[in-house]
DNA sequence: CGAATCGTCTACCAATTGGTAGAGAGAGAT
DNA sequence: ATCTCTCTCTACCAATTGGTAGACGATTCG
């Protein structure tokens, strides 16, 4: 019987790491600093640091499609309506774990396969999300437009706001409990009118 | 009298590098192979990856004052086509180079001082940037919300889409002329239609 | 009990990193 | 002709990196 624990560990430490500072700021040594253990250890877990990083697309790409999925589901038939209930799920986690984000956009700098790891992962997300747009356009209840690259800019606008806490400084935006609901309305407002017919 | 040349040259090539790489992936050793250099001319020129660091930042601060000071002068008065213009304006460099907004973004991930840096010399841009959204948003030329947030937002769905390409690769679209072209005016659709009153 | 397996550790290692010291080529100036 | 200054180079260096080899205690299983 192994051990989860440890391996969690090292996944959930690694996942913020990775996602903040990126992969290759952050060293196995000071990931094994983290979860209180000796870098050999990780790779006990890990063969390599390109498997730990794999390790971590999987988690991220889990999550994601767990919290999207439930958010869908859960969501009423009116497409604004069902667009702001994803961005507020999404909205919670980016906050509280920066690294989730963090790391997919991260995905552009790693090598082909991780990338086309984790696309694989989240294509089915993708797929459904452009088609629904697609037939929402075509319903005359959504703005139209090529539906990929909608989504890709939605995508865009999110990850781009909830993974760079500099910009949001510049403009001189503070991160407290008032400020955090005032930018998740603004981004709710953002795309509601970015998407509306 | 210094020879301009080779430092710029490492300036070119370190912008590129660090903008689509990271800073931290980068060594100098890389640099100097891209200029045709051995490390220590870097480090003549520069006196640490940290100062060279600072020159690349100041150089895109000064880049994309440029090209957006150019575009709001030449730009027409209505608000919606102002930003038209600044988008468009701004979409061929990041395009072309697409090391300049990633050197941005890789704000986040320097240190505090760099940060700072930048941000102080991009300042003017986004205070009247922002001034110029709360005006248009009191005179009913634009919707209306928090213009700090939306200046944000704005900058977010710009950049995201700019320096993401794994995400436009995994919707299926394709970095051609055309392709280029409709992203061009999808942003700006979008754009156009998250701020339009 | 004995053996095997599992999880973590110490001890190394080769390669790479940013950086120092200083030699030497070339160009002007005296 | 030589002195000085600018620029690039070779030769090193200490620290850190990802990774290997294998010892050691604990647990499980026969």
């Amino acid at each position: 019987m192994i051990d989860r624990t440890t391996r969690e560990r090292i996944l959930d430490a690694a996942l913020d790491l990775f996602g903040v500072r990126g992969v290759v700021a952050v060293s196995l040594d000071e990931i094994a600093r983290d979860v209180g253990v000796r870098k050999q250890t990780v790779l006990y877990w890990f063969d390599s640091k390109e498997a730990l990083v794999d390790g971590v697309l999987d988690k991220v790409a889990a999550e994601l499609v767990i919290v999207i999925d439930a958010a869908v589901r859960a969501a009423p038939d009116d497409p604004l309506d069902r667009i702001d209930a994803v961005v507020r799920a999404v909205f919670r986690p980016a906050v509280r774990r920066p690294g989730l984000l963090g790391l997919v956009r991260e995905v552009s700098r790693l090598s082909q396969g991780q990338a086309d790891r984790l696309a694989e992962r989240i294509a089915p997300l993708i797929d459904r999300a452009v088609a629904y747009l697609g037939d929402e356009m075509a319903a005359g209840r959504l703005r139209a437009g090529d539906p990929r690259l909608i989504a890709a800019l939605g995508y865009a606008t999110i990850t781009g706001i909830a993974t760079e806490p500099e910009v949001l400084r510049a403009v001189g935006w503070t991160a407290d409990a008032a400020g955090l609901r005032s930018l998740r309305d603004e981004l709710r407002a953002f795309l509601r009118a970015a998407l509306q017919a």
